[in-house]
DNA sequence: GGGTCCCGCCAAACG
DNA sequence: CGTTTGGCGGGACCC
């Protein structure tokens, strides 16, 4: 659809070239054909990722595939911390970072801002600002990617009930949001669940994406080809008659379409080593427990037998408890709205 | 009848 | 106050 034509042809194609260095909103906007709403929404997965990051209104600075592996890092480490991968039902844990280690230089998840002076602790100033940033695409992303670096054993509570059909609905419909620019950038690929027909997604990680040149990667592989088997990524071309095309159908590199290994990405393979060194070295003294940054930098394939894959429905579910339990916290000292 | 997701209204957040 | 940023969900589209 859209999002991942922009992405592709737009996003990629423009700015993942190695030269550039700051994007205008505005300007991304025009070049891409399309209203400024759009821009808004990959952008804000794509910062949530580390491709890019905010520079000031109207400005990013485009990171690249480089700056995911950190905070995927990140990600994993808060999400451990959390209950991204234990998490039953009622505990879970509301965790707000704290951080203040490392407060690298994700915006969302060091999330920070509020002069607060509440000092310690978690902000906790919950009220409309926290409220709507508990919502935004980003922490939602955010959220999305911890499930798939974190979870062992699959997220496979209780997919009974107790969520409301209706906000259910309006959630789900962000995470194609989600999974749409992620699955664009090759950050996951979707694909159905073994036995249950259903549409799930599997993790593929930062293989293969090369920092900026971009010389050869993936993600231009099937970025207009259908993913050998599912075409659901990209059935594009359909009602998407907008106007974008004439621009965006110079694109004409799909000649080399050799699948790579991805295929089978999740057996043992091995922990591609992109180009860890760098941020190895730079601010990684602490060396973390068992994994290094390699494993984690590269792919994280979940070794669980599921291979990783989430079924829609508990992806959200997640959500939901989370959302629910945020919404108990809130009441029981807020009044709110 | 359900999964996908385009489209854009309109409200917070921010000058 | 105007502008930027982005929740949110109706409803179209394809199964």
């Amino acid at each position: 659809m859209l999002v991942i034509m922009l992405i592709n042809h737009g996003f990629l194609s423009l700015y993942n070239q190695g030269n550039v260095e700051t994007i205008g909103l505005d300007d991304a906007a025009t070049r891409l054909g399309v209203e400024r709403r759009r821009i808004y929404d990959i952008v804000n997965v794509l910062e949530s990722v580390g491709v890019l990051a905010r520079k000031a209104k109207n400005r990013y600075s485009w990171k690249g595939f480089g700056g995911v592996p950190k905070t995927l890092q990140q990600l994993r480490e808060e999400g451990l911390r959390e209950n991204f991968n234990t998490f039953n039902g009622n505990n879970y844990v509301k965790v707000s970072d704290d951080d203040e280690d490392e407060k690298i230089s994700n915006p969302i998840t060091s999330q920070n801002d509020k002069p607060n002076p509440s000092s310690v602790t978690k902000s906790s100033t919950a009220s409309k600002t926290d409220n709507r940033k508990e919502k935004s695409l980003g922490l939602l992303t955010q959220n999305f990617v911890k499930l798939f670096l974190c979870s062992n054993e699959a997220a496979k509570i209780l997919l009974g009930d107790a969520h409301d059909p209706s906000m259910m609905r309006t959630k789900v419909r962000r995470l194609y949001d989600i999974a749409n620019v992620l699955s664009s950038m090759n950050f996951i690929e979707k694909t159905h669940h073994p036995e249950s027909r259903k549409s799930a997604f599997r993790w593929l990680g930062t293989r293969g994406k090369s920092d900026n040149g971009s010389a050869y990667s993936s993600v231009l592989n099937e970025s207009n080809k259908r993913i050998f088997g599912t075409e659901i990524t990209n059935t594009s071309f359909k009602r998407t008659k907008v106007d974008l095309e004439n621009e965006v159908d110079k694109s004409n590199f799909e000649q080399d379409l050799r699948h790579s290994s991805k295929n089978f990405q999740f057996g043992p393979f091995a922990p591609v080593t992109v180009s860890v060194s760098k941020f190895g070295a730079t601010q990684n003294s602490t060396v973390k427990q068992g994994h290094d940054l390699e494993s984690l930098a590269s792919t994280y394939r979940p070794q669980y037998h599921n291979q990783g894959i989430f079924p829609l429905r508990d992806l959200f579910v997640h959500y939901v408890e989370a959302w629910k339990s945020w919404c108990s916290e809130v009441a029981g000292r807020t009044r709110y709205n």
